[in-house]
DNA sequence: TAAATCTGTGCAATCGTTTTCGCAAAGCTA
DNA sequence: TAGCTTTGCGAAAACGATTGCACAGATTTA
């Protein structure tokens, strides 16, 4: 065992430099009131001790620990790790560090995640919510706490607190009319949960559009919670099976479209000349698969930075509540675009 | 601003119920010397009062915070992603946090990175090498330290760390014989970085195979450094513009192998017939392109899982080192498979 | 019945830093 | 030269939690 490794403190360095511990804790500031060569006697001794601070003590002292803690349904989806990779850059340029927590989109998980972060004393919470948080006491108690919150991408629907999130409305606006200007009349929509804004507002764009070319929502098919690769499959399938076989299928994921493709292409239905389908997000896939996939580039990166920003200006004092909506870039593919 | 709000502590517990903060503490350990009444009114007065541990505090008492550094690459990599969500998920059910900082392969970061970690009193370190990570000095000087590390995917080449990752060299000898079996004769060789040994181990399965069946490696085109998207679709346009174009690709990287795809593609050079692709890593993408690609699949979540077992241990006191290779799997798919 | 043990609690030191206050010596002003 | 400011540093009290030790009262043991 290694019990016997003690770290170094700034008391070592003291004393091997017959000086007080503020002395040395102020050279290690760079206190302008310790004379020059101190500091740099300090500093020296410092490096040749092998001394690091200890991150916890400060924090005890001075209540700021540099953590910020990030909550999110899962690391290993592109659009929310490249989302991360966006916070951990503009935290650590702000001498921040990121602490990790991935809910598995479970509530519990999430419950405990938020304790983790208050136990963890981190200075601020960054989290997109599972697709089960429907109560909010966790988030609650921990803005109690006085610390700052922002979302991302799935925000708490409270206009006091600050949340990034892409412009969904538009973006599923856009793309409807794309589907529609390339003539397709009898389209289908698979939609997410409707309990999260986002997909609430995806939903309400493709009706929209609808509605502004004069067509009925209540007319298309409209399908709830269908954004896995299977349930894609399925229902493209049974809609084939029962002869409603539609001319467009706009999906709010890159994965059920990718489900709705991989059934029509073995039933031998043409893409897009017979259906065009349209997904969300641009996935890895989506760009190289055959056909390629008409999709919504949704900047997550960006976004991550953007929310990282917001927190450090709030940990840095300015408590501005901010709601940010980032931009979307319609990429369209072969999925969708039709030879005329 | 939110300077008046103060955390509350077990100090406001024990006075709110006229006890010491000794038995507060001792009660919301659930210390057995302490009356099952007392627990009780502690624990319940505990969440009345919104209280939450402060972590620093412990941790600068017990000299052990509950937190593990995990320093990768790059986080938005399928392969890291998938692979830290493992490594979360197991440090998690053992109630430690994971402090994430991505290098993005640069030396300067991971040297920081570490220091990070150092300050931030880590209890481990979990770490895979940047690319550019030559030198050393930094790992040991958190070695030193007295705290337990483990590599995983990229590691120090030291036999007394732990270090968990694929056996590259097996991999790459399957995928190889799998492609000579399929009749090819005139292969080229797309590898990594040579200083990083999965690199090398890769490009030694690779040779060993050919030598198995009486190929001399020195017969064939091996490219160092040729693993991104644009290197693959640059070699292989060269290589069919001066004639040499071969009858298999065989790479160390799903996205060079797809730059070489689509290279052939455009060139009208039918795959597999004509050459075989082969990649490595199961990228997302590999499955859905067209034709799907001939791949490695690594099980990055299992190689995470596994590293934060062996980080557990170690936390635990049980000082072992371990080196494990995660069996591969290889996944052939139309890029190689010719129908003979 | 005296001694030993057990139960439930409190006191106070401690972890490594930061920071308020204070003080002596040196430099400056008039 | 007397008084004032600056410079450079130290003593000690925090921060919030843990824990070894002590101790009083109740219970058991011999």
């Amino acid at each position: 065992m290694n019990s016997d490794r003690r770290r170094t403190t700034i008391k070592d360095i003291a004393e091997t430099l017959h000086l007080s511990v503020s002395t040395v804790s102020r050279a290690l500031q760079g206190n302008p009131r310790i004379s020059k060569e101190t500091t740099e006697k300090v500093k020296k001794m410092a490096l040749s001790l092998d001394y690091s601070i200890h991150g916890p003590a400060a924090a005890l002292r001075t209540g700021q620990g540099n953590n910020i803690g990030v909550i999110v349904p899962r690391i290993n989806r592109q659009f929310f790790s490249s989302l991360i990779g966006g916070i951990e850059q503009v935290l650590r340029t702000n001498a921040l560090n990121t602490f990790i927590y991935q809910t598995q989109e479970s509530f519990e998980n999430e419950q405990q995640g938020v304790q983790a972060m208050l136990n963890a004393g981190v200075d601020g919470l960054m989290i997109s919510l599972s697709i089960e948080t429907q109560a909010f006491d966790h988030i609650e108690r921990f803005i109690r706490s006085g610390r700052p919150v922002v979302f991302f991408d799935r925000c708490m629907e409270d206009s006091s607190l600050s949340c990034v999130m892409i412009d969904d409305f538009n973006a599923a606006y856009q793309m409807t009319e794309h589907v529609l200007a390339n003539g397709c009349k009898k389209l289908v929509y698979l939609g997410g949960s409707e309990h999260l804004m986002m997909y609430r507002n995806r939903r309400k764009g493709f009706e929209q559009a609808l509605l502004d070319h004069h067509i009925q929502p209540s007319d298309v098919h409209i399908y709830e919670n269908s954004l896995t690769r299977e349930k894609g499959y399925d229902i493209t399938r049974q809609l084939i099976e029962t002869g409603q076989t539609p001319d467009a299928i706009v999906s709010a994921s890159d994965f059920s479209a990718l489900g709705s493709i991989l059934c029509l292409k073995e039933a031998g239905i043409n893409i897009p000349e017979q259906v065009c389908v349209t997904g969300f997000a641009n996935e890895l896939f989506s760009e190289v698969m055959d056909p390629s996939l008409t999709t919504v580039e949704q900047h997550a990166r960006e976004i991550g930075m953007k929310a990282a920003e917001i927190m450090v200006r709030n940990i840095k004092g300015f408590s501005e509540i901010e709601t940010v909506l980032i931009p979307t870039e319609l990429i369209i593919r072969k999925s969708s675009l039709r030879h005329r």
